[in-house]
RNA sequence: GGCCCUAUGGAGAAGCGGCUUAACUCAUCGCCCUCUCAAGGCGACAUCCACGGGUUCGAAUCCCGUUAGGGUCACCA
């Protein structure tokens, strides 16, 4: 008759560390009361999605908040979806938001005494924990196959059962240890399940730092912990790791709730106390096709990349100030009365997070994106534009590296005033919107008849440009520059004010906001520019005046 | 389908039994401003808090039921 110890030694005869051994090898973490350790346990199988990018803001904040440590641990058992160099990615794209961890797997090397922080790098831990529930009798070999298992899903289906691997329906559960011992030597190929307890028909009370208690039925699956590649599978993983990396508060998303009962189970027969939990809403959208809320889907959906708001050029704390107003809702008001500044001093706490997911919401997040971009100094935008535009943007670089400065000037417009203009929300349309700076770009634009309103004339419009050219001088600060402007344009039929204009619309070509229009959309070739007097001082009168000549003659 | 989570305006939400004629932010729409746009200022925008019952002198707020949406039921995480 073959004992469950000799069972274990013949499954895994070169394991000779016990859970005791590990216990000493990973000591309990020295920090100071109520310290927090989180996680971010990511899987290589692309890119950073944003989902996880909130996730692992969140665990960033509560160790810092806390004094606590975060670490990434790279979940990399799934060796089918693995995609090479996604590991170094995520890393690197994590730090571009600012959120660096204080140990673990760090795209290049790892840091830390609890590793090595990579799964599939820990297979020997993970065979001493099963080794350890063969011998009590809460793990066994199961060989069945996959199509075994489909036909007593198909069975359970047909009798409306719950489906899965437990109860009378898990066929290895009760298999004798001598027969174990034989189809292993018979080369069998086999799996370990984790042998449950449970009954489903019994309630378990559990507690999650955003949803508070609720009750949840037992797990009763015998799940596959070990799986024929040798390695875990997340459940068993991820009560290990847990353990001996000593995390005390787990951070997941909520689609984790369900598989709660599971590891509530695995941490009870380990022995070990579990880590509190804290399950985080998805982030949503709307469904085009069926009108409905669902998961933000990679394949679906630009917002669920994070390369994607770093391709468009969104500055990255955008992002973040915005995930943080759908973290804690009271964050916006705070950030509000901060002049979206110091994010870091914001006291993040679960129960102000909202339990429903949130749509994402674009227009939000560009209402941070301008504000942040209207913050920065010259000298940071030009730096980032060309950090940007060197990465994503070959043309934008090579615009603004002719001549940095120049480019910073187009920038600074405005930008010292009480209320700075806040027009840009992000780097990646920024050729759109002041390429007309550059005069072979402005020069492709005339390709195009410009967009002047229907009201004015041809004949208006180069009469107004005309006069304009020979009367408005930019050698005056811009009060004088304005009224300058208006002088010509009341000669010339424009209302000075709007008072006069409306009190009788008829009797004039238009206000002076037309005439400003006009010279404005001649030299920019947009409707929309940032303050006229700049634009002009920045283009020179000599560029002015060309930039006049060629549109009349183009009108003529 | 079972189980779990959730439910206040276009979006994020405050509200924790009377202080609410339901804060605040974004969006949208008006108006104002010595130039467009943006910013800024002012104003509008929930016949009432998914629905139906109940408790109470009194409910968005407590209880019950219903409905809707989401999540999950793998040798994926």
């Amino acid at each position: 008759m073959v004992s469950n110890k000799e069972l274990a030694n013949i499954i895994f005869p070169d394991i000779k560390e016990t859970i005791e051994d590990l216990e000493k090898r990973y000591p309990a973490r020295k920090l100071k009361e109520g310290a927090e350790v989180t996680r971010f346990a990511p899987s290589p199988t692309g890119f950073l999605h944003t989902g996880s990018l909130f996730t692992s803001m969140i665990c960033r904040k509560v160790a810092s908040q806390t004094g606590g440590i975060f670490y990434v641990r790279l979940e990399d058992t799934d060796t089918k979806r693995e995609i090479q160099g996604s590991g170094e990615q995520l890393l690197s794209q994590l730090k571009i938001f600012n959120v660096v961890p204080d140990e673990g797997y760090l795209g290049d090397h790892e840091e830390g005494k609890y590793g090595p922080y990579v799964q599939s790098k820990r297979a020997d831990i993970y065979k001493v924990a099963i080794k350890y529930l063969i011998e009590q009798g809460r793990a066994y070999p199961c060989f069945c196959t996959p199509e075994e298992l489909d036909e007593i899903r198909k069975e359970q289906e047909k009798n409306k059962l719950n489906p899965g691997y437990y109860g009378e329906f898990a066929r290895c559960r009760n298999l004798s240890n001598d027969e174990v011992k034989e189809r292993i030597q018979n080369g069998e190929s086999f799996v370990i399940r984790f042998k449950s307890n449970g009954n489903h028909l019994n309630k378990i009370m559990v507690h999650d730092l955003v949803h508070g208690d609720f009750e949840i039925a037992q797990n009763d699956q015998d799940i596959v912990i070990y799986k024929g590649d040798g390695l875990p599978t997340y459940h068993f993983a991820h009560c290990v790791d847990d353990h001996f990396m000593r995390t005390t508060t787990v951070i997941r998303g909520e689609e984790w709730i369900s598989s709660l009962p599971i590891h509530v189970e695995l941490f009870e027969a380990m022995g070990w106390k579990a880590p509190k939990y804290a399950h985080l809403p998805v982030i949503m959208k709307i469904d085009a096709e069926t009108g409905n809320k669902r998961k933000l889907s990679k394949r679906k959906d630009n917002e669920a990349a994070v390369s994607f708001f770093l391709e468009d050029g969104y500055p990255a704390e955008a992002l973040i100030m915005y995930l943080m107003t759908i973290a804690n809702t009271n964050f916006e008001e705070w950030i509000l009365n901060n002049k979206f500044e110091n994010m870091q001093d914001f006291t993040f706490s679960f129960d102000k997070m909202c339990l429903d997911g949130a749509l994402f919401d674009t227009g939000k997040m560009n209402f941070f994106a301008r504000e942040i971009l209207g913050k920065m100094n010259k000298q940071e935008i030009v730096e980032r534009a060309l950090a940007y535009s060197k990465q994503y943007k070959p043309e934008l670089f090579e615009l603004i590296n002719r001549d940095p400065a120049y480019f910073g000037e187009i920038m600074n417009i405005e930008k010292d005033k009480e209320n700075p203009r806040k027009d840009y929300e992000k780097f990646g349309d920024l050729i759109e919107r002041i390429g007309f700076f550059y005069k072979d770009n402005y020069d492709v634009l005339l390709e195009n008849p410009l967009p002047f309103n229907e009201k004015a004339t041809k004949e208006n419009i180069i009469e107004i440009l005309e006069a304009l050219k020979e009367g408005l001088s930019l050698e005056q600060d811009e009060q004088s520059w304005f009224n300058n402007m208006k002088e010509i344009g009341v000669a010339h039929g424009y209302a000075g004010n709007r008072q006069e204009y409306k009190a009788n619309p008829e009797a004039y070509k238009g206000l002076i906001g037309d005439v400003a229009e006009i010279l404005r959309i001649t030299l920019s070739g947009r409707k929309n520019s940032p303050n006229l007097y700049y634009v002009m001082r920045i283009l020179g009168k000599e560029e002015c005046d060309r930039r006049i000549d060629k549109v009349v003659s183009l009108l003529k």
